[in-house]
DNA sequence: TTCGATGCAAATAGTTTGCATTCTA
DNA sequence: TAGAATGCAAACTATTTGCATCGAA
């Protein structure tokens, strides 16, 4: 089973700050692994391997699909990102930020918004008591209906429409 | 997006029954069908797609994994199963029962167990109101590390260890 | 007898691995 | 300059689609 997702963060503010990290482990300092923590760092929202590796035009340059996923196994593996899934699509990747975002994901719309980290501790506790079970949302976020899309439930069972 | 997972259940009782509902809705009782139903009542727990499609040795026939995909699909439009994402494995399949069974799963060991409804109902409610945000734990349901594995957390690091 | 359902082959998406080459420390 | 990292090709897993054939109603 891989667990690298069970790393803890490590939280950066720019690249120079986070490749520091990675030569601090022995790791090198390529220019691939740069363009992917570049690219985290530009897009500010958890991003897919293949948008990583498209780049930014006229900012971050593309790079190879393969490595890109190597680079952020590695990444991930020193915890200065993480990855969630969402739905069926491709995993998410993100930087470890100093504010732990938690998100909520609606799989009626698709849509993704960060939650009050205050309420996941509180469920969290709620479950950790009752069940003696050390829940975590950072992996796989919490699903269901955004408020938009829970009004509109009766028509769900067909194809979701994104409201934004 | 495929939001088949939406539907609400159909619970019954054994396969007969689960095949009178396919006629209601004008689909027919195929052999195949009839297969991945009685794998899924013989199991008793949720499976995946090839674990169906290899049957049972002198319980249930074999079947082609296409087909399987295929039934798996129309049953879960019709409200008769479910399936849910345990970590990066292939999807799990399940009957609805007449008790909505929800799970708690361990990211280190993998182990996946039943978890108190209404303990998630309470949770649920805290989401909605503090969120607005319908939460649902049925298509992912919660991931985190079992009370063995919460203890020996700072091993985490490495490969999981299936202690049971 | 007619469509719905099947089963094989082939395609697809996402991700991983092998290996010779390149580049960082 | 040694070993880490790259990048291309190829493999792989889970799942879906095309299409000629079959079978349930």
């Amino acid at each position: 089973m891989t667990v690298a997702h069970l790393t803890p963060p490590l939280a950066t503010g720019d690249v120079e700050e986070a490749v520091a990290a990675l030569r601090d482990r022995g790791l090198r300092a390529s220019a691939a692994r740069r363009v992917v923590l570049e690219a985290l760092f530009f897009a500010d929202r958890p991003l897919r391997a293949e948008e990583i590796a498209e780049g930014v035009p006229g900012r971050v340059p593309r790079s190879d699909l393969t490595s890109v996923y190597r680079n952020l196994e590695t990444l991930e593996k020193v915890g200065l990102i993480r990855h969630l899934h969402v739905g069926h699509q491709a995993g998410l990747y993100a930087l470890s930020g100093t504010e732990e975002r938690e998100y909520l994901t609606c799989e009626s719309c698709g849509s993704i918004r960060v939650v009050c980290t205050a309420v996941l501790g509180v469920v969290r506790a709620l479950i950790r008591e009752h069940e003696d079970f050390v829940a975590s949302f950072r992996h796989f976020p919490i699903a269901g209906l955004c408020s938009v899309c829970a009004v509109a439930a009766p028509s769900v069972g067909e194809e979701g429409q994104r409201h934004v």
